[in-house]
DNA sequence: GCCGTTTTCGGCCCGACTGTTTTCAGTCG
């Protein structure tokens, strides 16, 4: 899959682009076909062989040439030739908050900078301040840019950031004047990692609520203070930092504020483009006919005086969602009546099978699935042949046992390296469901992760495929997988394929979760808890599920316990 | 560079904040 590549070489070309001083016209045509290529689950040099990458949302002529050069040569020659002009690290300096395209041709014409690290010995020098449009406050706001990216090491997970927001928010609704308060951005369309906090907030008077925010016990710098908005950082832990921005707005603007801050930024200009076609102008203020206000308080009057449908946040983001004449009524954690994949004190969980049984009936849950870990997992506890069937019993006894809810047998079984399951098929056998994952081997040559996956996938007793990729977001890259081959095994074969809910894995990720659904594959969302507090995840797999267009039918834990085991028999035969 | 039921040229979303170039450019979202 050369997908990735071949968008991280076209956003190169963008940024050497922008620095160059080309339209930024031009500039932008680079970003967008880098994300359609980033976002399309095709293999591009498939695309490329049967000669249809101009159907692709912008990638015209000139940029199918040079995928097509891509996939043949693995170079670009506009980027090389790009690169022999400016120094190869120079984009990284547009990280960097305070710095834009125009400030860093000039650190590089006038001191030679070529990357982070001259910048710092240049500012150290002195050598910066003075240099024309760089005066004593914008030196000193890039060093704080510097340091900030140095602490906010990049995006933040969701399940980190979302308490704080949750948290920050709530604190914000008891203050005085404050009337109304939503968590916009890339939280609120439940992406799996996140620039910085957007809050937004109407009250009756500004000032005095920009003032309180800013002086908030964890703010560890002020960045912007505006009477319409401000930008501060807190801290998170470990000695690291994340933005956390808030608006002020009018409350008859508040619908339009909320939609446009919730973003997407290439959703929003898709919108935009759209009002401008009927003669519209819309901002975060509200929608315009001339200069009278025809909607603005609600995001649905904007949605609806376009002619569109109030689209749910997670699917903003320019990828179909104006082409379709229906938009999917999407899953919501209310249609979850189980969770078929945790594990207990038997292997590395903390509960009892009881203490996991009684967390997930306070949930409201009708039914979960025991699966604890199989005997090659050795670091965490993995059962052997003779303690599963011990542990089997004792799943049994505590379903008799405990009323309410319905304990399943189950195990996560791991996928050796040749694909063959970790226990023998008497033991799955045994087992109601099973959750079959890799744990092993995830780098290296010395197994094809999507033959193990394919074998593992051929086995009549495995139900679910647990985690499919193996990443840990921000700590480990997905294995690489021929996510088409699998997929299509998977729905032929009746095994549902699972998004693990914890934040940090939420894998599959959402544009794997809408591959699944196009290719008819199960889909279950599964909180893998080690705890009982870890059912709370499941949130964020909904999120996750949400972003790929999953409805309650896609999903196997939204059906009664009946049609769960149904469909796991169909399989078995 | 891309795109098109006002099409093959001429446009491409819009406003706030900051610092510095005393009237606005650069950056950001």
């Amino acid at each position: 899959m050369i997908n990735g590549e071949i968008a991280s070489a076209f956003n190169r070309i963008a940024d050497l682009m922008e620095i160059s001083g080309e339209s930024g016209f031009r500039v932008n045509s680079y970003r967008r076909a880098a994300r359609t290529i980033k976002a399309h689950a095709e293999d591009l040099a498939v695309v490329a062989a049967e000669g249809r990458l101009t159907t692709l949302d912008g990638v015209g002529k000139s940029s199918a040439e040079r995928i097509v050069e891509f996939v043949e040569t693995g170079t670009i020659g506009a980027l090389a030739a790009l690169q022999e002009t400016l120094p190869a690290a120079l984009p990284d300096l547009l990280r960097i908050q305070g710095l834009g395209p125009k400030k860093i041709a000039v650190l590089h014409s006038e001191l030679g900078i070529g990357g982070v690290d001259d910048l710092k010995a240049a500012i150290e020098a002195g050598a910066v301040a003075g240099l024309a449009g760089f005066g004593v406050q914008s030196v000193k706001r890039i060093s704080e840019g510097i340091s900030f990216l140095e602490k906010s090491g990049g995006r933040t997970p969701l399940g980190i950031a979302w308490p704080i927001a949750v948290a920050m928010a709530e604190s914000l609704r008891g203050w005085p004047g404050v009337t109304r308060v939503e968590i916009a951005g890339s939280l609120r369309r439940g992406a799996e990692t996140i620039g910085d906090v957007d809050l937004l907030c109407a009250c009756d008077e500004a000032d005095p609520v920009m003032e309180a925010f800013v002086s908030q016990e964890n703010v560890q710098r002020v960045l912007a203070k505006g009477s319409t908005k401000s930008s501060v950082t807190v801290a998170i832990g470990n000695g690291r930092e994340l933005q956390v921005d808030l608006r002020v707005v009018p409350a008859g603007s508040f619908g339009a504020a909320l939609q446009y801050f919730t973003g997407s930024k290439e959703h929003n200009v898709r919108v935009r483009e759209l009002a401008v076609k009927r003669n519209l102008k819309l901002n975060e203020y509200g929608l315009f006919d001339g200069d009278v206000q025809i909607g603005g308080e609600t995001e649905a009057e904007i949605y609806e005086s376009l002619g569109l449908s109030c689209f749910p946040p997670e699917i903003r983001e320019d990828r179909g969602e104006f082409d379709v004449d229906v938009t999917p009524s999407l899953i919501t954690i209310d249609d979850i009546r189980g969770d078929l994949h945790m594990h207990t004190v038997a292997s590395d969980g903390k509960g009892t099978i009881e203490e996991m049984a009684r967390a997930a009936m306070e949930r409201g849950y009708e039914y979960i699935a025991i699966t604890d870990h199989s005997k090659s997992s050795v670091v965490a506890g993995g059962l052997s042949v003779e303690r599963m069937k011990q542990h089997i019993s004792d799943i049994r006894a505590a379903d008799v046992r405990i009323h309410g809810i319905r304990i399943l047998v189950g195990c996560e079984c791991d996928i050796l390296m040749d694909g063959s399951m970790d226990y023998p098929d008497d033991v799955l056998a045994d087992c109601d469901v099973v959750v079959a994952s890799i744990h092993t081997g995830m780098t290296g040559a010395k197994a094809d992760p999507t033959d193990r996956l394919l074998r593992a996938i051929d086995n009549r007793y495995v139900t679910i495929i647990g985690h499919p990729t193996g990443r840990l977001i921000n700590r480990r890259p997905a294995m690489d997988i021929d996510m088409g081959r699998v997929m299509s095994a998977a729905a032929a074969s009746h095994t549902a394929m699972e998004i693990n809910a914890s934040w940090r894995r939420l894998d599959l990720k959402d544009l794997h979760v809408r591959q699944a659904i196009e290719t008819g594959v199960m889909l279950t969302i599964d909180t893998d808890s080690h705890h009982m507090s870890q059912f709370d995840q499941m949130g964020y797999g909904i999120r996750t599920a949400r972003r790929g267009w999953t409805t309650a039918d896609h999903v196997l834990n939204t059906r009664e316990i009946t049609d769960v085991i149904d469909w796991i028999g169909q399989k078995r035969g």
